[in-house]
DNA sequence: CATGAATGAGTTTTCATTCAT
DNA sequence: AATGAATGAAAACTCATTCAT
């Protein structure tokens, strides 16, 4: 944005843009591996070379860097979700596109994850302040609604399916298997993400989501408080 | 609160039993939620009105103590799966159940989702350090894997379906739906957790699961890798 | 307060109440001479021998120790000034004696001078704030108050005395030969609190005030708006 | 502002001179409100729109900014106080005019005073260093030093006044009500600078130092060393 | 002359833990 | 068993000053 060299001649020491990056990648790291309260603003400047101060130069104070980092994240995956071509695939196959991304972010970018864990810690009050991410909010079920509406023309797709419940259940089964890779590898004594576990988890995934939305499905829910089980809620 | 010496004979230690409780209770909630590293041991002591120092005469350090909180909270929840009566529920019946106590366990017990979504964030390093936890393993997958395997042998059931991965789903629908509530909730712009909102949740996760379970589905599964989005993972 | 020893047997190790003395004098001193910015809370603690933690144990904060000392000076001169046996001395002599206790009060406590100062540099915001000045306010005035209208009923003092503003030219006249000490040192090139000096000092402004007060004097105001120079305000 | 090279000759110079002005009037206001170690250099760049090395390379540091806006602000006062007409006005009217002078100068340049207060906080620590404040020491008493005289050779006013503890008394008088307008507002509750409050302050300024003055008032000093308070003090 | 980026030393504050009774 | 006082090692943040262009 600012700081054009007049002529690119000398190799760059003092590039705003570049150590603003740098401390930004730094921090998405830090802060995915050990937590806002954890992460020393110390570590993140000596992760990316760059003097202690330039974090407060460029980004305030520790909040705000950590506020620009979740925005950054979730930002990226807005943008690759907007790329499935909703309208030429086949729903069906959208759904499925939809979710193999999703997983595929969440390996490649294991602090998106943190993240996520991170702010529902902090009961949101960083997402909530963010004004980017209000911009990004609606793109976020947009895509999974329009795929699952044009099923539903179709007759692909059963209709009695609410697209927000419907989009929080994709979720869950994508995202809780890294978010709890952890818990669930010391309980199972599995490693969650080999590339097998991987491959195993998107076709059970895509296998529920897709049975889920089936028409002319067996109705299975007679048995509803017929249990022996008595909830406890409501 | 109650039990205070009821035979004046072994006073000392009773009380000794009543502080130690108190300062469980209170660490249960505190790590809830502020998490291991925003808690302080001095609002822990506050909260049930016990000296600081007692909390390093009775669980060694802040550690100890996360450890013991981290114990409790999962030792309640397997208790509680155990009762249920899979032997003789229809095995639907039988999944519905566990599935609502699940989620009834985790509107009750928020400190228990926090608890799992900490231990992730730490790479699980405390649940690992446990021995307690050992014991608790088997019992957790257990009781869904037998209900699946008596419904398979019905044949109410598919026996295509790995019981962990069928596990780690079940419990993917049910509780990220509160792990992640802040985060789910600032970007839908709902309450959450309103007895509503936790009861068409029940119903949704009864039914995406029950209907995976289904036998005698249409395949989905053909337009795999035909779609224009091609896996980033392996 | 608290800190009742059983037995007051062993030479005091831990004293609560005499720790928090001791860093509240040291403040009071380092305050007094360096200001509320260039104050370490270091030094303070270094100054008294406690472990600076302590600062932050008894007082909060460095702004809450401040606002400590700034109390505490306070109240020793409101306390001094009540002393004063208003009813049964002789006007002029209340007036002399409330001037000299002042301006002896200033030399022995360079500090409130100091506190002053910095009050009016900062705006008086942390005396605004304090609940135990509220209370201090009153007996401020209220001494030279009940002095002028003794006299006034006496006799003695001319009756068109308004008595606050005439309370502000005492303290003018005895606190700004302190609190400006050093720049009408370095411009007169005297040691203005010198014993003498000091003596010189309290006989001028007594003499001022009290002919001030001093009924039948000429009128001295005719000339008014009539001088070559033209007020530029108002 | 203006001023932007009138002849294109000497371009550069004239803008200096801009430039290290701004900078110069913003520190001035900068200090005054803040004080020396409060202020910013960061701030007082931005105040006036100037790169903030430039204050380095006119003025060397922020303690030699502080030093030159300090030797300003004396300076005007100085200038202003020689233009008062001594030697044709009536001394107590020559008397009037500078106190009313004074008291418009600090009305208007709120900065004086908090320089005086910030040095005398400093103990002259700058104002010692300052060759320019030399040339201004004498001028300062001189006016007053020299209407007294005028007055006594008259015999308008009494003999037995020392010119220097006069001249103090007519400062404090006077600047003391601004330099302790927050904690006096504080105190009494008032606004101390609107005008009319100032035009009583004049007024009684004036008052108090001619009846000062005045020959031929009774004495009223008998009383000392009689009241029933002992100075502390010599 | 002018500017944005960079630096390092210093300061307040926090907090788990231990001491002494 | 229980308690209030004390400690020391970190960690966030500030700010005057200098660098490189």
């Amino acid at each position: 944005m600012k700081s054009r060299r007049k002529r690119a001649a000398i190799p760059i020491k003092r590039n705003a843009d570049l150590t603003k990056a740098k401390i930004l990648q730094a921090a998405i790291e830090e802060f995915g591996e050990r937590g806002l309260s954890l992460a020393k603003t110390d570590d993140i400047a000596e992760r990316c070379g760059v003097n202690k101060r330039m974090i407060y130069y460029y980004f305030g104070s520790k909040a705000g860097l950590y506020l620009a980092a979740l925005e950054s994240v979730f930002e990226k995956l807005v943008v690759l979700e907007r790329e499935i071509d909703v309208e030429h695939l086949d729903p069906p196959a959208a759904i499925e596109a939809t979710i193999k991304l999703k997983i595929d972010y969440y390996v490649e970018n294991p602090s998106f994850v943190s993240f996520i864990s991170m702010e529902n810690f902090h009961r949101a009050r960083h997402l909530r302040k963010s004004r980017k991410l209000d911009l990004l909010k609606t793109p976020l079920t947009d895509v999974v609604a329009r795929i699952l509406k044009r099923g539903q023309r179709n007759g692909q797709f059963r209709k009695d399916v609410e697209p927000v419940d419907f989009y929080i259940s994709i979720c869950a089964l994508c995202i809780m298997y890294f978010s709890n890779q952890y818990t669930l590898g010391a309980i199972f004594g599995r490693d969650m993400i080999s590339p097998t576990s991987i491959e195993r988890r998107k076709r059970t995934v895509v296998d529920l989501v897709l049975r889920y939305l089936q028409t002319g499905n067996v109705a299975s829910q007679r048995s509803r408080r017929t249990t022996g089980y008595v909830s406890l809620v409501s």
